[in-house]
DNA sequence: TAATTTAGCACCCAGATGGTGCTCTTCCAT
DNA sequence: ATGGAAGAGCACCATCTGGGTGCTAAATTA
């Protein structure tokens, strides 16, 4: 329907929160309550976001997440990717298309998706964040 | 998930072969058969995008669908529109947010859903279709 | 060893989406 | 005027995905 999932628009939000106390852990208790998120499923979304790298998770007390890279370095294609798998306009744009013969807007859907892409690429996590100008003093 | 439904993927295709026939009917009938789609939602579909006025229909033999003005003027955003709903990345944008306060991304969402509808408005059903420069001698 | 925190698995519920059947109405052509 | 063609409306069903939860295991630190 051409809306992020909501484990995508968590995921984001969280990996947000994460971006402006760069360095630390932070447990999913505390983002759960600083973000006012359901626990278990955004547990299940930084579970998901670790596994693929994008975080990083300690055990324990004191454990928690944090990010693997900078925020500005990571882009809001990579984090819908590893959420909700490729992004395209269409099925067949992801994977492969049955109608192909018969399908005349395939290029142009083509040419859709890439724009899409290319605007989901061309911005990070970072920016995300309202107006900060380039993390003044911070790792 | 970020995906067109259905309903848009089968209408663009639609519009796009309306449009390459400029000014004639064509059948429900006749578009399925050419497409190779699902007469039933096909015709769900093109009877919304009639009543948006987006088409124009006549009955009885003969009668079918048209475009209501060229392809070259018929932004992608305005079908997705009357198809599936406002185009926005989450629904917040789309109504309303009862995360507002605590949701730190808000801005940053706002400014992809606007990036995202820009590239959709920027795209004409007319540009759907494979190479074809500006529509040599029709209608 | 106890407490904290992530990881893994299995499951449920609701709503959106894709798809179909049937009947009614409109309208053209003869 | 009349019959057939074609769109419109309505009601319905099946399936899938997505949101959400519970419980237990494994890891880590104090």
């Amino acid at each position: 329907m051409l809306r992020l999932t909501r484990r995508s628009e968590y995921g984001l939000m969280a990996l947000a929160y994460l971006a402006s106390r760069p360095g630390e852990y932070c447990s999913v208790r505390e983002i759960v309550e600083e973000l006012k998120l359901p626990k278990r499923l955004l547990a299940e979304v930084l579970k998901d976001l670790s596994r693929a790298e994008l975080l990083e998770a300690t055990r324990g007390p004191g454990g928690g997440y944090r990010l693997t890279q900078p925020a500005e370095r990571l882009a809001l294609a990579r984090v819908v990717e590893v959420l909700e798998g490729p992004v395209a306009m269409t099925d067949c744009m992801a994977h492969s298309c049955d109608l192909e013969a018969s399908c005349i807007i395939q290029t142009g859907i083509g040419r859709v998706t890439r724009n899409i892409r290319n605007v989901l690429e061309g911005m990070t996590v970072a920016e995300l964040l309202p107006a900060q100008p380039e993390t003044p003093l911070a790792v």
